[in-house]
DNA sequence: GCCAACGTTGGC
DNA sequence: GCCAACGTTGGC
């Protein structure tokens, strides 16, 4: 039984093309502990879907999978990152991450415009307004009504 | 514990 | 580039 998770990525950062040639990926530099408490509930085999934000068209375009835990994110010790936060340390890891693995580049994005004009999809996070949670679990009735978007 | 100020996210 | 919404920080 696995569960079903949306993650949120600017392509020009690390696109779904970016796991696709990789294969499998750290999910680091998550810094918002609503986000960190979901990945802390990921399981190995639950899905995910690939959403590209700040671009031209949101929209998910893909799907991934977890392929390990929640550890400790050592990006946040590492004085040197973009992602160091003093707080954080060995002994004391505040944030985690998990690791993903690519599982499919979809033909199209299924866009934010779609998901919002959904009225079966209205009590998702993601499509209410103001909303800018990067990770956000998924429910299996709006997994499946998203690919049912993809395939028409 | 309150809340103003600030920084960030992310759609448009 | 703008700005609304949100989370965090820090003074009191």
């Amino acid at each position: 039984m696995s569960n079903y998770w949306l993650m949120k990525s600017e392509p020009d950062a690390f696109s779904i093309e970016d796991l696709h040639a990789l294969n499998q990926s750290p999910w680091d530099g998550v810094r918002n502990y609503q986000a960190r408490n979901f990945m802390r509930a990921m399981q190995t085999g639950d899905q995910v879907f690939f959403y590209h934000s700040s671009c031209p068209t949101p929209g998910i375009a893909g799907t991934a999978r977890v392929c390990k835990e929640a550890y400790p994110d050592h990006s946040s010790w590492d004085p040197t990152s973009a992602y160091f936060d003093p707080k954080s340390t060995p002994e004391d890891p505040r944030w985690f991450m998990v690791d993903i693995e690519f599982v499919e580049k979809w033909q199209k994005v299924v866009t934010l415009a779609e998901l919002k004009q959904s009225p079966a999809l209205s009590d998702m996070i993601l499509t209410k307004k103001g909303s800018r949670l990067s990770i956000m679990p998924v429910t299996q009735e709006e997994w499946d009504y998203i690919i049912k978007i993809l395939k028409t």
